[in-house]
DNA sequence: GTGGTCTAGACCACA
DNA sequence: GTGGTCTAGACCACA
């Protein structure tokens, strides 16, 4: 996964994103070590005070914490880290749902406009 | 549909959505003149000048268009509005697939995730 | 010469244009009696107001005369209307000459730039 | 160039101007850094909303970028800068060619009346 | 009455 | 320090 980020956006939220989806992917998986502050920061192009707070509220949701003196590491609580995805599935296919409602789409076709989607991938 | 703002994203943005999902839905029709920018601020209880920018924009799409010293009218293309729609729709779902892809789910996945939500309803 | 409007200019500027052309293109000529306010109106589809503002403001000018209880005529003296065109021209010239040039064209390249556009024509 | 503006016209649309002209011209660099919103407003002696405008309109053009909480920065594509001059400079030609056609000039009328003009300058 | 522009001033998120 | 948003309020052109 590239470090790219779309500008209309805070940086510090859409590298958040970047490193949950690198845990919930296993890139960094149960209970390794992350990359120092700094590495990350040169390696997005990002000021490390921004990566500090990507870090820092992720941290605040459990799924990484720090070891003082040493670094950060991925919780080793593997269903915490299942949770977190499938709060975000589910979070994601509600909002999906109720947006095509509010076009005025009903289930049937909210389907059928998913499938054709799928379809052309 | 209530003029509610979320808050954490800009109100003038979440106006200009309101305001064309009111068009896309037909509860303001194809060469209909829309409330004065003036009503609308009363109504959604924001200063006349956010209504003002959210109305320009969408008069940039051109799916509204300016009388002078008269008001603003719903544009009599149906066409392009039925693309907004569409336009809409489409990259909704776009989104939701390719975000979903990117927490490593494959097509039959995201087809059963939507369908567990659509049940649930 | 179609009455149309282009929405992001006072309509009655633009009417103020079409009606001098027409005077100019002798399409209303020397000394001819000009169309009821009322007749251009309904056939320019605007306000008999902004009509009428048009009118004064082309009076003021002196191509355009009234007469008390009988309607408007065009002047009678033809150097002022061909003055009134050359001198148009040659505004448009210069601001044509001076816009490029702030664009950073030097004289020859304004003239090559012309030239290709009436080559295209 | 100064920032003197007409008063017939919306000054923030004058503002654009001046500042794609200091872009075309190279007075402001590919990949530069612009002045902030409030040094502009300082020196044009107009309220900071009104710049802010201005550069939010041409961003939307895409010749200039937001580095958020940094400033903003002439992009670095040359080629979109050098075609936004290049359309600049053709629409002006068209429209006045157009306008004195309008007026009853042929081409080679039109060729002399700028030749007049230069040679004058 | 309608939209369009502008100012003064405030407050916020971001880096 | 930088841009982004918003309000309150004013004034104007237009129809």
């Amino acid at each position: 996964m590239a470090w790219t980020f779309s500008g209309n956006r805070p940086i510090f939220q859409q590298l958040k994103e970047i490193i949950i989806l690198k845990i919930i992917n296993s890139e960094y998986k149960t209970g390794d070590k992350l990359p120092p502050v700094r590495d990350i920061a040169l390696e997005a192009g990002v000021n490390p005070n921004t990566v500090q707070r990507a870090m820092a509220e992720i941290e605040g949701e459990g799924i990484i914490y720090t070891k003082r003196g040493d670094g950060r590491y991925v919780s080793e609580d593997e269903d915490l880290i299942s949770a977190v995805k499938s709060d975000c599935v589910n979070q994601m296919a509600n909002d999906f749902v109720q947006s095509l409602k509010s076009l005025g789409l009903d289930s049937s076709q909210i389907k059928t406009t998913l499938e054709e989607i799928l379809k052309t991938e």
